[in-house]
Formats: structure tokens, C-alpha cells, sequence
DNA sequence: CATTAATTTCAAAAATCCTTGAAAGTATAA
DNA sequence: TTATACTTTCAAGGATTTTTGAAATTAATG
């Protein structure tokens, strides 16, 4: 059973995330069928993909395997048939989430290796110095990032979206209630474990 | 009067985050020359920075234009002296929110308008239905987020850092503030004052 | 075990992106 | 105005990345 043609407007979201991706460093082929198996209605076995795509077969495979990399894909197979079919997961959190924490994996966490041997290194001039500080700064925001990440991570998409709509406005918050508790002549430990059990 | 040559440290830094940026969608060259920006003590022109990397001259010119087109460049002049002096931002927080937020406006919002056109077009099948629902869960996402990163971007890097050290916590914060509130038997508007005094 | 179905590997071709030097452009100084 | 110092442009060449088809591999079936 062949899989239809795409419309004009599920070739134009496929399209547009191809090139999106090869500004993120996934090539244009992945970045389209990502695209497409996140929109479809049904998981697709490789040989859908190629024949709504017309990318070569072994383009494909790779491309796959590259998601699979990223932890981006799930598939299963069908009794009587040996193919395997894959799909997106359906919470677009989840996929972020995946995408984000693969690259923090990738890209961050060497980076804040890198920044930390830099950082042992012995200072001998001024300009030594100077870039210490440099480097020093930088390490403690990616590094702050980095940590903000892991944190936020953990979050569902409700509590994410309930968290992003507060905003910056979070930083009122925190000096909204510590006021509050201490008009109410409450202790650091109380003011902790209201907030706790609050959760 | 030629600057040194660079430091085995600093050829590290240079040298990954060249790499980096490679994979960021920015090229090796514009990575490096900016990499040597941000650590050098002193400003420096394109024809230090052609010595210290070894790129051609053109090619630092051309690197030093997309920087400046990301808004990532300080230049200055000096008396008796023809040549442009380039330097990176003290602030590494201000240059990560310049960089973001030409992301978010060249990548970001070309995404959402896409989007916002491809959720106007007419849902014949069901498959259409399908197709619409996905694409409108991650407008929503990545709407959210731009909104989310718009009003971050406003604060500096002292309450960012309080911000972020807040993390995931935030959310028990919202729930601990309104009940305390609800104790003392303030309503929603005098809920609202209070906050908004607090920042 | 041999056959068939499906997937993966890999080296070469194609496409894309990056770098360069020569030439043109701009602006200051004499 | 001409000479000089510096910067930018651009087409060609070089390097890197992507894509492909043929061949090899893996795995299920009769």
C-alpha cells in the first residue's frame, strides 16, 4: 500500500524545516524527513520515505540512522512484515527536549572541558590574565546555562508552559514572597518548606 | 606595532571554538576571528588578526562584515590612524542575547510565518485535520519560547543569573506565593500589586 | 540451507560552502 | 589632484559535505 503524494502545504512545512536543518548542522535530507514523519498520520518504513521524498534509498538509511542518533525516532514492526516502521514522538516538548539535550551532550559539555583545561593553564603576563578572565566568564555562563537545562529538562510541557509564561517575571515572584513570609514573621526553614510542599 | 603570537592556551580556545561554531552554522573563520576578539586585551585591526590566524585578508574582511551584520562588533578609530579597530563586548550575556536574537529573527520568525500560513490552509481529509494539528503544536512551542526568550532578553546578566538559579523552582514559587496570599486574604488585583512593586 | 526481503556500507560523483588573490573601491593626506 | 593606506568585492579554485548506486550484509522464510 503506497503511501499518497504530499500536498502543496505539507511539501512547503517539509521544505522549510530542510533548510532549517542545514542551518543547525543536520543535513537538508534529515531535517526533511524528520519533517515529514513528524507530520504523518501514520508511521513510515523507509521505502514510504524515499518514494515521498525521491532521496536514494541509501540516502534514507542514513538519514534515519542519524535520528536515531539523536534519539529522535520510534519504530516498531508489524507482524508480517519485516520492515521497520518509524515514527516521531507525538509531544513536540519531548522532541526539543530530545534535540537540546542531545546537543548539550554533544557540543556543551566538551566545550566546558575544553574551557576548564584552558582555565588550569599557568598565567604568565598580563594578557594572560586578562584572557583567564575572559575565559572565566564564559564558562560560567555556559556552564549556568548548561545547569538551567538539565533543570528545566525535567519539567512536562504543562508545567514548561506554565513556567515560560511567567517569564522574567519570576524574579518579582521571589522577592514577591520572601516579603510576604516575612511580614508573616516566618523563618528561612518555614519560607523553604511552604515553597516545597507547594509544588 | 605587531601583536605577539598566541599562546598555546589561546590557540586552543581559538582552535574549538572555530569548530564550534562550524557546526552552528557559522563559518570556521568567522568562529575563529571572533574567538580572538573576545579573549584579546586590546582591540584589534583586520590586518592583526590576518597575522595572528593566517586566513587572507580578504577573508578576514569578509568575516568581520558577518559579524558585524550579527551585531557582535565594537569598532573604533584612533588619532594618526586609518584602520578600524574591532573588539568583542565585555558582557559575555550581551553577546549571547545579540546572537540569539538574530537567530530568533533569521531563523525564528521566518519558521512561525511559515507556519502561521501553512495553519490557514484549507483541511480536506482527515489526514489534512492530522497534518494541522501537528503543525499548530509546534507553533505553539516555539511561539511560547520566542515569546519566552523576547522577554528574558530584557534583563541583565545579574538578575539572569538569579533567574536561572531559580530554575524548575519557579513554578513552586507561583503556587506558594498565591496561596500565601490567599491566607492573608488578598485578592487577584491586590495579588498583582504586590508583585509588581516587588520587582 | 538456500532464497528472498530489507538494510547498510562505502567509494565515487555532485553539490555546496569556504578561501583566496587580483582588481576595484574609498577615503585621507600631501 | 595625486599618491597612499586601507578595505571590499568577486570570480575562480579548493575543501568539505551530501548524495548516490552498486555491492555487501543481515535477517526472516520456506
Amino acid at each position: 500500500m503506497e503511501p499518497e503524494h504530499l500536498s502543496e502545504t505539507a511539501w512547503r512545512f517539509i521544505h522549510h524545516f530542510g533548510e532549517m536543518g542545514s542551518r543547525w548542522g543536520i543535513s537538508r535530507t534529515v531535517g526533511q524527513i524528520y519533517a515529514l514523519l513528524y507530520i504523518s498520520h501514520v508511521p513510515l518504513n523507509a521505502d514510504d520515505i524515499t518514494f515521498l521524498l525521491s532521496f536514494s534509498r541509501s540516502n534514507v538509511s542514513m538519514g534515519l540512522k542519524e535520528l536515531q542518533s539523536w534519539r529522535l525516532l520510534r519504530s516498531e514492526f508489524r507482524a508480517g512484515d519485516r520492515r521497520e516502521y518509524f515514527r516521531a514522538p507525538e509531544d513536540v516538548w519531548e522532541i526539543f527536549r530530545a534535540l537540546a539535550d542531545e546537543r548539550r551532550r554533544r557540543e556543551v559539555e566538551p566545550t566546558l572541558s575544553i574551557l576548564r583545561e584552558c582555565l588550569l593553564d599557568p598565567k604568565n603576563t598580563p594578557e594572560d590574565e586578562h584572557f583567564h578572565n575572559r575565559m572565566q566568564a564564559m564558562y560560567d555562563l555556559i556552564s549556568m546555562a548548561n545547569e538551567w537545562f538539565i533543570d528545566i529538562q525535567k519539567l512536562n510541557a504543562e508545567d514548561l508552559t506554565s513556567l515560560m509564561h511567567l517569564g522574567a517575571q519570576a524574579k518579582k515572584l521571589l522577592h514577591a514572597k520572601n516579603r510576604l513570609l516575612s511580614f508573616a514573621g516566618l523563618n528561612k526553614e518555614e519560607i523553604e518548606e511552604i515553597s516545597d510542599s507547594a509544588g
